[in-house]
DNA sequence: ACCTGAACACCGTTCAAGT
DNA sequence: ACCTGAACACCGTTCAAGT
């Protein structure tokens, strides 16, 4: 059944990929739902905890993707480059939901956000420490892991600011990380 | 010589450090220069304008640092390690202005924010150019330097989110690029 | 429980006017 | 050339009131 709330989430969403985190307004959004300017108020505490909750379903549904990927993987190894090649997919093809679910959140926590980070983190961390266990990998799974997942966050972001792929033959994310991997796999 | 102009960036600096970038309003940074709510339209062509420009000065200044730090070293590598480091140091020690730097700041180009960016990505790669033409590493430049960078930003990017640092004993970003540095050594 | 409409304090930006 | 003050259209948030 799709709640009024659900629907609020949908139009944000919508709203973000239009035109940035900017685009976001509340009247806006209630006026694509078909209600008034702070009907909003009735499901969300602010304007921070809708676009929160908003960060938090795209960040459910990436590690759904990727237990979804990783499934018909034989070796740990195939599982790492698989998962990370559906979230290097999934930044890159949504730059703006990306910057989104990174951006600034501020002090206080948000439950929603955090829980859905926590799902996406260990679906990751799985594939590496499956890949450690059938020796495709070697090493210290809770080093192997953060390292690959922080280059390909990185190498997408950079590439997104405009900072790094000036160059014409300069690396794709996806490269960098199959660098990496294969590095790894050597060791 | 210190301008008007100048004033304005330091203003909205503090402001940025102070509160974010939300916190950066027009009439803000007036009034701390001791001027009216839109005195910056005389000297910047719109609130992006501004922040770009206080970005670029960040940027500049983390350029002159690496450099600084990497002229004593005598091996490439250990250009390679410093400037890492100070990278490091610098965006942990400035989540924000870290964050205001490699933010979104839409299609258009802004010309002095991407000459320092330029600058910057220019010194990293002069250092492990420098590694490789000594042998203290190996590999393709265009390869490991991208690499390299982008395993410390992301490693920097995903602990500001609070996405990954959650384990007790996950390794820092410096120790993350340490990890990396060794391999590419080794290769 | 959910929604509306008016109201408040704010913001970026523009413009006519001043020196 | 640089600055001001008023004005415009907008925004998040609050609140009293409705069903």
């Amino acid at each position: 059944m799709r709640t009024t709330r659900d629907t609020l989430i949908e139009v944000a969403a919508r709203l973000v990929d239009e035109g940035g985190e900017a685009a976001v307004t509340l009247r806006e959004v209630g006026a694509r739902a078909g209600l008034s300017h702070n009907a909003p108020y009735k499901h969300f505490a602010d304007k921070r905890d809708l676009l929160a909750t908003v960060a938090a379903v795209e960040l459910r549904n990436l590690a759904t993707r990727i237990a979804r990927a990783v499934a018909p993987c034989r070796t740990g190894i195939e599982q790492v480059r698989a998962s990370a090649r559906v979230y290097l997919e999934w930044a890159q093809a949504n730059p703006v939901r990306f910057k989104l679910v990174f951006g600034q959140w501020g002090t206080e926590p948000h439950d929603e956000l955090d829980a859905a980070a926590a799902e996406a983190t260990s679906v990751m961390y799985n594939c590496v420490a499956a890949a450690v266990a059938d020796r495709t990998l070697r090493g210290d799974p809770d080093r192997i892991a953060p390292m690959v997942w922080s280059l390909g966050h990185g190498a997408v972001d950079l590439n997104l600011a405009d900072h790094l792929r000036k160059k014409p033959g300069a690396p794709t994310p996806e490269q960098l990380v199959d660098d990496l991997i294969d590095l790894l796999g050597a060791g």
